[in-house]
DNA sequence: GGCATATTCAACCAAACGGTTGACGAAACC
DNA sequence: GGTTTCGTCAACCGTTTGGTTGAATATGCC
């Protein structure tokens, strides 16, 4: 696996912008299609469509085609390299429940606007 | 804590460069002066002492400046909000020793060139 | 003081990013 | 068959990125 490195690249890039996470949580609920991702955001389909290829070549998500629609499904098994490498900065053994529901607080407030971003 | 997507993005951001990973890694040993961080990469101090600042500022390493010297020391909390970010997308409470093992083996091929980049 | 060492700053560069728009292709509906 | 819906493509744009170089700013040494 000499490629190592740099699927570690794809996958922290594509996590590092709040639109793409926002989308990572959204897909956490259920599956959907390009168009529902896509509606909440106040940026146009093209983008959110870009945002999606980025999140599918890091493997973060799939998409599979059914009849004109395309539907996104969560792969979070991709994110197991990242987490893994962080695992190797020690400190995460056991995650701390406590700071981890506050940290859920701050990140998805009330979960109704489980975007990630701002506000 | 209004802005903590944000700080996602820095710290995402600043993982997603294999220099910078390296780094880590090689702070991971010891504290280092910048002048021998630098020392092992193709690229001038410069170009090393940038990527230094963007891990400080995205708090991953602290800087102390010791005469003319400045060491760099690894931060691993700042790794914390977003491994527990990854942790949202369950899969990863209980990490699998295994592929733990497999996966540094092949990140930090004889862990004496721990940089995290290919070759 | 004068010179070497350690680090950053400033200006610049090519390439990539995140967004837009308009055109396009494919599937579905009537 | 014509039109609408879904999604991507291509071209473009301003900003950011990761790198360079050379000058500047300490600090330490003799």
């Amino acid at each position: 696996m000499p490629a190592m490195s740099h699927r570690l690249d794809i996958t922290f890039h594509a996590l590092a912008d709040p639109t793409r996470r926002a989308i990572l949580s959204m897909l956490l609920e259920d599956d959907m299609a390009v168009s529902d991702v896509a509606e909440p955001f106040e940026m146009s389909l093209a983008a959110v469509s870009k945002h999606l290829g980025i999140l599918s070549r890091a493997g973060l998500i799939s998409q599979e085609r059914r009849g004109r629609v395309k539907w996104c499904q969560l792969e979070p098994d991709a994110l197991r390299d990242a987490s893994i490498w962080m695992q190797s900065f020690g400190q995460f053994e056991a995650v701390n429940l406590d700071a981890f529901e506050k940290f859920l607080a701050a990140e998805f407030p009330g979960n109704s606007d489980a975007t990630g971003q701002d506000g």
